[in-house]
DNA sequence: AAGTGAACCTGAAGGC
DNA sequence: TGCCTTCAGGTTCACT
């Protein structure tokens, strides 16, 4: 589910959390969420500090004590909740509620973990798509989950000229080019739609055809950053449930012009279309999207 | 080699 | 009401 300003609202949510705290006890509910939990995954976080947190692409890193770190991706429907000794506090997408007798007992609450000062932060998943791994964080960005991921769409490396020389030779459409995260880190289906509908380029379009010194590049970027800032300020998108740490909803969807419309009107009086590309939905306006 | 589609898994929503 | 089909924010594997 959710893309990059998503999981930065999720992991600002986990810092004042997790933030120089002990993790006590880890529970695991079951043996895998897409691949299996690690050897000795319990033993090495049981009495590991919490030093930092941090994202890359769609992952959520914590960062401990002694050269530890436990990467974490959310797949389609990972949330974290927190219950605290006031109440529940929900760092994901969920819904809030208060009471300190609220458990654990969700029929998807695969990991908990349990912290020095009493909160529990549990992990849930229905469709357990998400993955979590350990790491040594002094080598953190050779673990196979993060060493082939592209630059971040939000820091100094994203330029014109780099998805340029990227895009050089490429049949693929527009559409599949961004969602690589090889490429460029963290967009998803949402974003991408949205960012080729502002800069009125078709999804469909070649990639190649976006050569270095082509405006429409620089103006496809600064799209892209511009919906991503937007979204983060935010607090992330409400597809279904989607809620940032304190129970409040993000409220990104309502600004949607092309997901999801399919059928309604566009601004520029065309009509959007819902289209398939390797196999996911794109929603473009065929009449302003060239 | 690159590009497309299927697979992974569960739940929600819509059609009949 | 209930059954069946389709679709979902992601990633990765297996084909062509």
């Amino acid at each position: 589910m959710p893309e990059l300003p998503e999981v930065e609202t999720v992991k600002r949510g986990l810092e004042p959390i997790l933030m120089s705290r002990m993790i006590t006890r880890v529970e695991l509910r079951r043996a895998n969420l897409r691949f299996a939990f690690p050897d000795g995954f319990v033993g090495a976080l049981e009495g590991s500090r919490v030093l930092s947190l941090a994202r890359r692409a769609k992952y959520i890193v914590i960062n401990f004590e002694h050269d530890l770190s436990l990467i974490v991706h959310l797949g389609m429907t990972g949330r974290f909740t927190a219950i605290t000794a006031s109440g529940k506090n929900n760092l994901g997408e969920f819904y809030f509620a208060t009471g300190s007798g609220m458990t654990a007992d969700g029929p998807h609450d695969h990991v908990v973990l349990h912290l020095d000062n009493g909160t529990k932060l549990i992990y849930n998943d229905p469709r357990r798509f998400g993955m979590m791994d350990l790491a040594t964080s002094s080598a953190l960005h050779e673990h196979r989950l993060l060493k082939d991921i592209g630059v971040e769409p939000l820091g100094n490396e994203l330029s014109a000229d780099y998805v340029a020389a990227k895009f050089k030779d490429k049949s693929a459409p527009l559409k599949a080019a961004l969602l690589d995260q090889r490429i460029i880190a963290g967009l998803g289906n949402i974003y991408v739609c949205e960012a080729l509908h502002r800069a009125k380029l078709a999804p469909t379009r070649k990639a190649r055809t976006l050569k270095r010194g082509d405006q429409r590049l620089d103006n496809l970027l600064r799209h892209i950053r511009d919906i991503l800032n937007e979204a983060i300020l935010a607090g992330g998108s409400t597809l279904q449930d989607f809620q940032g740490t304190d129970g409040e909803k993000g409220s990104y969807q309502q600004r949607f012009l092309a997901y999801d419309r399919e059928g309604e009107d566009c601004s520029c009086g065309g009509k959007i279309k819902r289209i398939v590309q390797s196999g996911r939905s794109t929603f473009y306006c065929p009449t302003c999207q060239k």
